[in-house]
DNA sequence: TTGGTAACAGAATTCAAATTGTGTAACCTG
DNA sequence: CAGGTTACACAATTTGAATTCTGTTACCAA
């Protein structure tokens, strides 16, 4: 059960990902976590305050792995801003979707301890925002995107995303053709509607 | 209780929306729908197979309110497509919010009927994907859209638009600015992140 | 003094018994 | 015979007693 060492917020994060996979977020008790880790419930209480704040903090940490992959394509300068904006997306709707597809009574237990947890899903979305606006800024500067706002670019093109990334709309991921349905909203964000005859 | 004649579908269904606005979705029973007609549950599977049937019917009857009301926009061929699919698209979302809070419990109500009768959900999205298809293949025909499939545009547009019409994304509709977010949203998509410069 | 235990009160959850609801059948009535 | 009734089997839901969980306290060990 225990290994070596003493108790830390690590360990007691993970054995609570496990609980969460094995009796979902309805049934996962601080009990069970002490148990699976071999020691009392009380002990897991030294750490964390409240069950609460523990499910809070195992939600950060699974927020955070896919802010802190998307992190990386975001600040990669080497990709034109519209490429960079669409490999993005694309890897959002990737990371997601693979976590829903691999394990998906974990990411069924997360997806109800987020919507619990509204403090972190608005952090999270702030986060992925701010990627989104660095992207949108950089296409702004070097002219291929339209001189407006870069943060009410961003919501915009994040609301107009939102079926590709909201966990509402988990189910739709696991269709086949999503992939490509994003591809196509991608293209109408970036070129838009309008027939090159109209423009200036 | 029950008004002079005899018991037809439309007072059967009115009788059920009383009921589901009262005790909602998951308490409302057809003992109750029968109570509410001074008549015997019996009666009510004179008219409706099952229960079952009879969530389904009234549920269809609420999603075609917005249907036949957007079908007038739709079909306007008076209104320039751009502007068409603007008022279009805002008319969708202020139907749906009106409805949300204007009677927040029989809302809560339908949205759970609905989301348990896919099947009415899913002709909802075929009808209103015509619509919109109606109007972008106006919009091609005009040369002010680009020449692509309109019913690939369609769905484009419409999965662009999720947050702003989709059930799950209720809550978001009564913050203020959903309006304008809308509106920053049609505007991508009807001109594109591009720069002027970039076209050709 | 940090990290652990066991014991406890009150809140929350479970489980089986009792109630209520669904769908059908056999039967009236204009 | 369309449109209603009552009566019934069995499925689903409610209810309340018994159990389990949460969060705290008092205490122990390194």
């Amino acid at each position: 059960m225990r290994a070596g060492g003493p108790l830390d917020a690590e360990m007691i994060l993970s054995a609570t990902e496990d609980v969460l996979r094995r009796h979902g977020p309805a049934k996962a008790t601080v009990v069970d976590v002490g148990r699976a880790l071999g020691v009392s419930h009380a002990a897991v209480y030294k750490h964390f305050p409240s069950k609460t704040a523990l499910r809070e903090a195992v939600s950060r940490r699974w927020l955070n792995q896919d802010r802190d992959a998307l992190a990386a394509i975001a600040s990669d300068s080497e990709i034109p801003p519209r490429q960079r904006l669409r490999s993005w997306l694309a890897a959002l709707l990737a990371s997601k979707r693979a976590k829903a597809h691999d394990d998906p009574e974990l990411f069924a237990a997360y997806r109800i301890l987020v919507t619990e947890n509204s403090d972190a899903a608005a952090e999270h979305v702030t986060d992925l925002l701010r990627q989104l606006q660095g992207i949108l800024a950089d296409g702004v500067t070097s002219a291929v995107f339209r001189d407006a706002d870069p943060a009410a670019l961003a919501l915009a093109v994040f609301s107009a995303t939102t079926r590709f990334h909201h966990p509402a709309h988990t189910g739709d991921w696991q269709t086949p053709g999503v992939e490509d349905e994003l591809d196509a909203v991608c293209t109408l964000l970036i070129d838009g509607l309008g027939h090159p005859d109209v423009h200036p």
